[in-house]
DNA sequence: AGCCGGATCATCT
DNA sequence: GATGATCCGGCTG
């Protein structure tokens, strides 16, 4: 009968039709919205890492097309959803062109909305600030699984929609090398809004002990 | 506040 | 058969 009062307002696929480093800063203080009516949650980003394919050694697209990165390499403006450490979800935004495979790995944020719903997915969380504080939380917050893989972030009538967020942007930005990866580690390709207490800390990638080494006797 | 180890499985070698 | 774009709990200080 009646229009919403506050229409989303949707971030345009030009918008991801670049290069993942230029679109990753671009996307501080955007709002990532899944569901809706009552299952509606929202996030304000606040921490973001690009991947840019072949060219680079730390994306998952860096050896070329697979069933896993599919979608990496299809058109810009949809979602990227990968399982990992056999316990948790990320959620990337594809950007470039198609048939290449750049991707914002999405990394914190704020929920805005919704967070009895956040909180009910992510019981653990002792705080409002660490509801999406760190990829896997933040997947669970916002309910994106795997199931969720390839959807147009675009489009109105999707599941998980890219919006355009409140101005004003973070007007301050700061950049370092991407978390908890063995390759290309000083490529400075986190960006984070400075000083927010969402953003996630820093970790190094930490080689694991040998599941179990049976030496000879 | 920071470091360490364990959990757990899809994906690729 | 090893590894990983991680998280959590327990320990140290």
């Amino acid at each position: 009968m009646s229009e919403p009062q506050n229409p989303e307002r949707l971030l345009p696929r030009a918008f991801f039709a670049r290069p993942a480093h230029e679109v990753a800063p671009d996307l501080l203080g955007r709002v990532l919205v899944s569901g809706g009516g009552e299952d509606l949650v929202a996030l304000r980003i606040t921490e973001v890492e690009a991947y840019e394919g072949e060219q680079d050694p730390a994306s998952h697209g860096w050896r070329g097309p697979t069933a896993r990165n599919a979608v990496m390499f299809g058109p810009p403006g949809h979602l990227y959803v990968y399982w990992i450490y056999g316990m948790h979800h990320a959620a990337n935004l594809v950007c470039g062109s198609e048939g290449e495979s750049h991707g914002v790995l999405i990394r914190a944020g704020e929920i805005t909305a919704g967070e009895a719903l956040a909180l009910t997915r992510r019981p653990a969380a002792r705080s409002h600030r660490e509801l999406a504080r760190g990829p896997g939380r933040l997947a669970d917050a916002l309910g994106i699984t795997r199931a969720l893989n390839g959807t147009d972030v675009c489009a109105p009538d999707s599941p998980v929609r890219a919006t355009t967020g409140a101005a004003p942007l973070p007007s301050v930005i700061s950049t370092g090398p991407r978390t908890g990866i063995s390759r290309a580690k000083d490529v400075p390709w986190r960006f984070w809004t400075t000083d927010d207490p969402t953003v996630s800390p820093y970790r190094a990638h930490k080689p694991r002990t040998r599941t179990r080494r049976l030496g000879p006797a």
